[in-house]
DNA sequence: TCTTTTATAACGAAAACGGGGGAGATGTAA
DNA sequence: TTACATCTCCCCCGTTTTCGTTATAAAAGA
């Protein structure tokens, strides 16, 4: 059985997944709201498994929302459903924590499907969502990576990684339990292989090429 | 009629899949190979609408051959299919053009919808997939991050940004025609404002930040 | 108007850093 | 075996950075 709350200011809409949901094998509905002024209460007070959740309501939007039930029910799945086909607004819930994107025009059967889906550990989304969410993908997570590993040694990579968190010479000693002039020795191989001259440069490199 | 190319190592699975296609209403399959060797010429020479993708072959893998097809064949939709799932090889193709993503577990059904759904401008993916791309997708691009400002002004902010490309006090009072003695005072400023105490700190704190 | 912020500049002292050399103890590869 | 790389440590030296404090003029805000 799965139970799950409805966060929709349209009435009609909000009672007729209620009326979906409460008439078909395997779902409860918990709750439906029109907006979401009390709604951590109304989760605290009626558990659920799913939130179908609209963007556009009054007061604070579908994806403020969707951040706040995320901070304070990490476990519940959050399916959007809204009539926006926008990246902005894909790009936005996703981050927010949203599990699943579905556009309004979706079918019951398709809404029930989805919402197994998404507490089953999957992510629907209308095609044409998942579509613009690869493309997002790849234009603003571009390159992967270079890779080049400028043949640092493990000890010179915790190095490394010891100076990019800000750490002094003597605190990375203390925490590689090495003497002090051993990490000048490490830190002046890893500039020579780093072409750099400074822990600054050292770090933005590291930084930028993603070598920590 | 939707055409598909088939580029699968399993002689079973290949013949299986051509079986599939040529014997479901809507779909054609124009050309089943083992390998990637000679992918191109085969592409031109028996045009497809879907590439049916396998991922570890023999030879070129499936995730370069994406890239090469997605090069020259640019309106092809590329549906991978593998029994990984695993981040590096979702990542890797899906920055490859690969326009969908299952799992060989998939039924046929799952695969003639799959096509169908690529070829109509979708992106099907394994449920468990699409959660991970979203999950790739969060961690990888944090939100625009505007996060904090930390009220820097605009000539601190220059003087981060030279920081950062690993420039000494004395460079960056040459960059911006001031003394070496200004610098010092607005690196002080802004050590005080990030909360940090060292140069590497305040580089690696700015770019963590997306700062500069 | 008065006050605050910003940018500029200076001095001094302690701490940290960067570069140079050398050297012994490993373990692995040729 | 002889190399080679790595990790460890030490010394010296000069430079750079960090952290104080102070101060002035200009700009912006109340």
């Amino acid at each position: 059985m799965i139970r799950v709350s409805i966060f929709e200011d349209n009435k009609h809409l909000r009672e007729t997944f209620l009326f979906l949901l409460n008439t078909s094998e395997g779902f409860t509905c918990t709750g439906a709201y029109a907006d979401c002024s009390t709604m951590l209460e109304d989760i605290a007070a009626n558990p659920c498994d799913v939130v179908l959740m609209d963007i556009e309501m009054p007061g604070m939007n579908g994806i403020e929302a969707t951040k706040l039930v995320k901070e304070h029910f990490p476990k519940i799945n959050i399916l959007i459903q809204t009539v926006f086909f926008e990246d902005e607004y894909i790009f936005n819930a996703i981050c927010a924590g949203a599990s699943g994107y579905i556009l309004k025009s979706t079918t019951p059967e398709g809404y029930l499907d989805a919402i197994k889906n998404v507490q089953s550990g999957g992510s629907p989304m209308t095609p044409g969502i998942a579509r613009r969410v690869l493309e997002l993908f790849k234009t603003n997570l571009q390159p992967a990576k270079p890779a080049r590993v400028y043949d640092l040694t493990a000890q010179e990579k915790k190095v490394l990684k010891l100076l990019v968190e800000g750490k002094s010479y003597k605190m990375i000693a203390a925490a590689l339990y090495v003497s002090f002039d051993t990490i000048k020795s490490h830190i002046s191989n890893i500039y020579s292989k780093l072409h750099v001259h400074s822990g600054t440069e050292a770090v933005s490199l590291a930084l930028r090429n993603k070598l920590v």
